[in-house]
Formats: structure tokens, C-alpha cells, sequence
RNA sequence: GGCCCAUUGGUCAAGUGGUUAAGACACCGCCCUUUCACGGCGGUAACGGGGGUUCGAAUCCCCCAUGGGUCACCA
């Protein structure tokens, strides 16, 4: 067992220094960390209740893991009736972009992932655990600092970055484990003269952890994903305190989440390895430490292998990307939950209207490996959740988006509403809709005929049937076609029109004595869509002809005869 | 290199000592059919390797291999 113990000093004269170093070090600082227990007094939530945050750094980049997190830890917080939150972590000014919160803030709600506290913009934010952004709560962090610098279980360290080198190189050749501890910490046992001396040189310096582990010593890490894991005790004297007095990401991580009542710390495992620190920091802060789910990362197949999803090389790795091809939010999160929790495919397929929220999710069946994202799989998801959309919504969805990246489409869209959603509605509202709309920016394409501004007027006629039938073909029918037809007379008089040109009304007769016939009804029901629509493949022709109208499909008709 | 994690079909994965080793996506075939889709039916395809333990191992143990993560005043 962890023993903070041995750190306590019981010499009094010690204990008088180190209450000295702590004033010289932070003068500023008059708050105790008792203060602050009481300023963010624990949360008065039902029992079970979970509170799980995301926690990112404003780099103006939202990852699809980063998604994937925020969606888990919001399903996760909420089905228990907890919390869930949004901290900033903006530790490092170096990686720091302006407007980055929204970004995060908009790419997330974008996948209707919302928070009910912490940061609403980019300075803005709601609940009483603030601030959430953590450049904001300096004095916090000092607080807790100067009290543990008191206890003398941190010191500060004036060590240069050559001197910093040096040591990792010298570590390297002996192969010792590389940082500061033991004879490395040079800092360590400085006289609080030689301290003040420093100082009035000017020097900067960090606030380092007076570490008291012993890499002999195990831990174990109770994983809510991964199970029991087992590390040796962290040994380094770790930075708490940057130069510039902003704390890094692990004590910040400490002190923020035990004054914000996070239950649950859910994260990417590559935090893992540094668990045995934040062991000992919640430890000698005396907190209590949260439960800890570490998720693997999303991979992506590359020859042969597997990595991780790349910002630089992989369009997809971006949540932007999602937004911009036009994938329904609802899709996304339906497949990042499959991913998540693999039975959720066959709750959803005996649950098709259900909340998400309704869902039995469970960490313990997320799996403890990487997943590959399966961008076929996500089409797939994508294709049925927009078949089953009816036309106004598609509509209304279609125009929100070309609002954004189509404004030509939208315009289009947008001239003739009623036409549109005519268009949109073909084979769709009836028990087995079409399949073909996988995301918004595939439907300028799939429906271009309808338009003459943007279709490309290219007609793909069928080799294995002559220009002259071709001819006579369009010829015949664009005397025959009226809109005004059901269904079934539209077919018969196309039907009809077959044997005199030499083509069997019936596929099965053509079959049957394939010698007799140059086609069937199929071969000339293609011409006509070809002529129509450019296409030898399209959707149920009765009802595109009947949207472009007498017309235009006599237009079309003479055009295609004229090109031909 | 040290530490840590992972490994069931192409992919996501069920499985916790005895199963014909589920299901979904993808793929292939057939049926339906005016094209394409949809739908229906069927099919190909998996426990990384080697040792144990056991009557019996995908399941437990050990070793190896492979893949991944991490070793900052970045998160």
C-alpha cells in the first residue's frame, strides 16, 4: 500500500522551512485548499448518480476519438441521472488556437453531443464548478500548490533545459530510466538561502512533486474498460507547476477533477501510462480518486496494418469531415455506439424508435483493443437511417447543409420546393424505401437529371442495341407517353410497343427464344431511361418521367434522337 | 530499450471449461424484377504460434510472435 507517510515531516524545524518556502514561493497566494473544499462542496446527487467531463485542449481540431469519448462519457453520465461537462484544458499556450472552444463546442453539438455545464463558449460558461477553463483557475492550482510545497511534498526546481538534456542524455547511456528522481533531483534538497538566492537572480523555475514511490512497489489501476492493471508506483518528480505557473495536464487533471466531482474519468488509454502519477498526486492532495475508463483509440486498416487515425493524413479523422460530406448526425453516433457497445445493433433492431439514452450501455463492454473504422459499415448505417427519413425532413435536412457547402445545389433546391421534394420522394414513405443516399453531398449527383443546369446531358445507351432501334425506339414512345397514365397503363403502352419493333413484351418470352427477338421490354425501357435521364440505372422510371413532365421528357426524347 | 495493453472470418464482434464457434457489414450465388436498388433464400470465410493444466480449452497457466500505447516545463 501507498504510504504518504514516510513524507510527513515530524521534525519541526523542517516543517518550519518548508511553511517558509511556501510564503516565499507564493505570497500571493492566501487561500488554504480548506477554503476551497468549502467554496466546491461535493455534489448533492442521487446515489449512482455519475458525473464524467470531456476535458480537450482548444486546438481548433476535433479528433473522431474525441467525439467518440464525449458521446460515451454523455451516455455514460446521463443514463445514470448524473452530469456531464465540458473543461477546457488550455494549459499550452504553444498548441492554443483562437476561437478553439467554439470549435469544439459547435463540432460537438453538430453529433448532438451538449453539455448541462461548464463552458457555453469561448468565454462563457454555466455551473457552479467554475471556471471550466482551466487558464482561469490559476490561483486554484497555486493553492493547493503552495500547500503542498508547505508539507514539503514539492520543491521547486530552477534545472535549465540544458541541464535537463544532459541528464536524459547521460540516463540514456547508462540505460537508466530517464527524468528526475533520486540523485537527478538536483533541487530536491535545496537550502531555502540557496532558494532565495535563485530568486533574487531571477531564475525561472518549476514546482516539482517531491515524489515518495518506489518503482519497486506495484499498483493497480481497477479499469472500468480494461480490468485490473497493474503498474509499479511512479517515482519521478514530475512538473506540477510550469515556469510560467500554469500547471500541467496531470496535476491540473488532480485538482480539477476532485473540486469538479467528476465520479468517472473517461479518456483515450493513451493516459494509461501515466496513471501511477495521478495515483500518487490524488494520494498526497488527499483525494478520493475517480473511477478511470480508458477507451482504445479508432484505428484505421494501412497495408496490412492498423494505426491510429491520423489528423495529418486522414480527412476522415476529423469530425468536420462527417459534417461537411453530409452524414446524419444520428448516423454517426448510431455507428460510433456499435463500435462502442457491439450489441447495440441488435437493441436498435428491436428498437427502432427508441432514445439512445434507453439503451443498456455499458463500459465493461466496450472492448479493451482498437477498432477499426469501417467507413463501409457507416454507409450502411447511414443508407438505412435516410430511407427511412420522410421527404420534408430530407428536405429540410438537404437544404441546411447545401446552406453550408452547396450553394448552387441550394438555390436549386430552393426554386422549387414542391418539384424538389417531389424528386425526393420517389420510392420513399413506403414499407421498403430505397437505399441509395448515403450522405447529403452524394444526392447533387443522384438526382442531377432532374435539373438541366447541372446535368451533364451524357447518354450512356446500351451497346448491344443499334442506333437505329435506338432511334425508333424514342421515336415511338415520345408519341405514346402521357402524363396523365397510372402506373400500370404508363408500362402497358410500353409494353404494347414492343413487338412491332421487334422487341417481346415479356422478359420470360425473350428468354425463351432469345433468336426471335432483338430484346425484351427491358432493353427498351432502358433506351427510354437513358434518353430520359442519361442513365441505364436510376430509380422507378414511371415516377421520374412523371416529375419531369410531358415536356421535358419530350425535349429529352428529340435531343437524344438529335445526338444520336 | 523499460513499463503497460491487445490478438476469434476482410471489418465490428458474441463467447467466461463440453456450441454444428452466433449475429451485423462487406463479398459471392439464386429468387423476385422493365434497369438499379429493396426484399427473400443460400454460400465462402475465424479462435496468431508453441508448450502445459484437464476426460475435455477460443475460454485457465507459461513462453514466443505480431500489433499498439507511453516514457516532456504537450495534452
Amino acid at each position: 500500500m501507498y504510504n504518504t507517510n514516510k513524507y510527513i515531516l515530524t521534525n519541526g524545524k523542517d516543517k518550519k522551512m518548508s511553511k517558509e518556502l511556501a510564503e516565499i514561493l507564493f505570497p500571493e497566494i492566501t487561500l488554504t485548499p480548506q477554503d476551497l473544499e468549502k467554496k466546491y462542496p461535493r455534489r448533492n446527487l442521487p446515489e449512482g448518480a455519475r458525473v464524467t467531463r470531456f476535458a480537450p485542449s482548444p486546438t481548433g481540431f476535433l479528433h473522431i476519438g474525441g467525439l467518440f469519448a464525449a458521446m460515451i462519457s454523455k451516455v455514460w453520465a446521463e443514463k445514470s441521472g448524473g452530469v456531464f461537462y465540458l473543461r477546457i484544458e488550455d494549459t499550452d499556450k504553444k498548441r492554443e488556437i483562437e476561437n478553439g472552444v467554439k470549435i469544439i463546442i459547435d463540432g460537438l453539438s453538430d453529433f448532438g453531443i451538449t453539455f448541462s455545464e461548464g463552458m457555453t463558449g469561448n468565454d462563457t460558461e454555466v455551473g457552479d464548478y467554475g471556471p471550466y477553463l482551466q487558464s482561469k483557475r490559476e490561483e486554484i492550482y497555486k493553492t493547493y500548490a503552495k500547500d503542498l510545497v508547505a508539507k514539503g511534498l514539492a520543491y521547486p526546481c530552477f534545472m535549465t533545459e540544458e541541464e535537463l538534456e544532459e541528464i536524459r542524455i547521460k540516463q540514456e547511456e547508462l540505460k537508466l530510466t530517464p527524468g528526475i528522481y533520486g540523485e537527478f533531483a538536483k533541487c530536491r534538497d535545496l537550502s531555502i538561502d540557496a532558494v532565495k538566492e535563485r530568486l533574487n537572480k531571477n531564475l525561472p523555475y518549476v514546482i516539482r512533486l517531491k515524489s515518495g514511490g518506489n518503482i519497486e512497489n506495484r499498483i493497480v489501476l481497477d479499469d472500468l474498460i480494461k480490468g485490473e492493471i497493474s503498474m509499479p508506483e511512479n517515482n519521478l518528480d514530475i512538473v506540477l507547476l510550469k515556469s510560467d505557473g500554469i500547471p500541467t495536464y496531470h496535476f491540473a487533471h488532480a485538482v480539477d477533477d476532485h473540486l469538479m466531482g467528476t465520479t468517472d474519468v473517461i479518456r483515450g488509454d493513451e493516459w494509461i501510462s501515466s496513471y501511477p502519477i495521478h495515483y500518487e498526486l490524488f494520494k498526497v492532495l488527499g483525494f478520493t480518486m475517480p473511477r478511470y475508463a480508458h477507451i482504445s483509440p479508432i484505428m484505421k486498416q494501412d497495408n496490412g496494418g492498423k494505426r491510429k487515425l491520423s489528423k495529418r493524413k486522414d480527412p476522415e479523422a476529423a469530425v468536420s469531415y462527417y459534417h461537411e460530406m453530409g452524414y446524419p448526425k444520428e448516423a454517426v453516433i448510431e455507428y460510433l455506439m456499435t463500435l462502442a457497445n457491439s450489441n447495440f445493433e441488435d437493441w436498435r433492431a428491436q428498437n427502432p424508435t427508441a432514445d439512445i439514452n434507453e439503451f443498456p450501455f455499458e463500459l465493461s463492454k466496450m472492448s479493451p483493443s482498437g477498432a477499426l473504422f469501417d467507413l463501409v459499415k457507416l454507409t450502411d448505417i447511414s443508407k438505412n437511417y435516410i430511407s427511412k427519413l420522410n421527404c420534408e425532413t430530407l428536405y429540410n435536412m438537404l437544404t441546411s447543409w447545401a446552406k453550408e457547402y452547396d450553394k448552387e445545389f441550394l438555390s436549386l433546391l430552393e426554386k422549387d420546393p414542391q418539384y424538389a421534394k417531389r424528386i425526393l420522394n420517389i420510392e420513399r414513405e413506403i414499407e421498403k424505401p430505397r437505399k441509395d443516399i448515403a450522405k447529403l453531398s452524394d444526392v447533387k449527383d443522384y438526382i442531377s437529371y432532374f435539373y438541366d443546369e447541372i446535368w451533364d446531358g451524357k447518354l450512356d445507351f446500351p451497346e448491344n442495341i443499334n442506333k437505329e432501334d435506338i432511334i425508333n425506339i424514342l421515336n415511338t414512345y415520345k408519341d405514346i407517353f402521357n402524363e396523365n397514365d397510372d402506373k400500370e397503363t404508363w408500362f402497358e403502352r410500353i409494353r404494347q410497343m414492343c413487338p412491332p419493333l421487334g422487341f417481346a413484351a415479356m422478359p420470360k418470352e425473350y428468354k425463351k427464344n432469345p433468336g426471335l427477338y432483338k430484346g425484351h421490354v427491358g432493353d427498351v425501357s432502358t433506351v427510354i431511361r437513358v434518353a430520359a435521364t442519361g442513365r441505364r440505372n436510376t430509380p422507378d422510371l414511371y415516377e421520374i418521367l412523371m416529375i419531369l413532365g410531358k415536356e421535358k421528357v419530350t425535349k429529352r426524347l428529340l435531343d437524344a434522337i438529335n445526338k444520336l
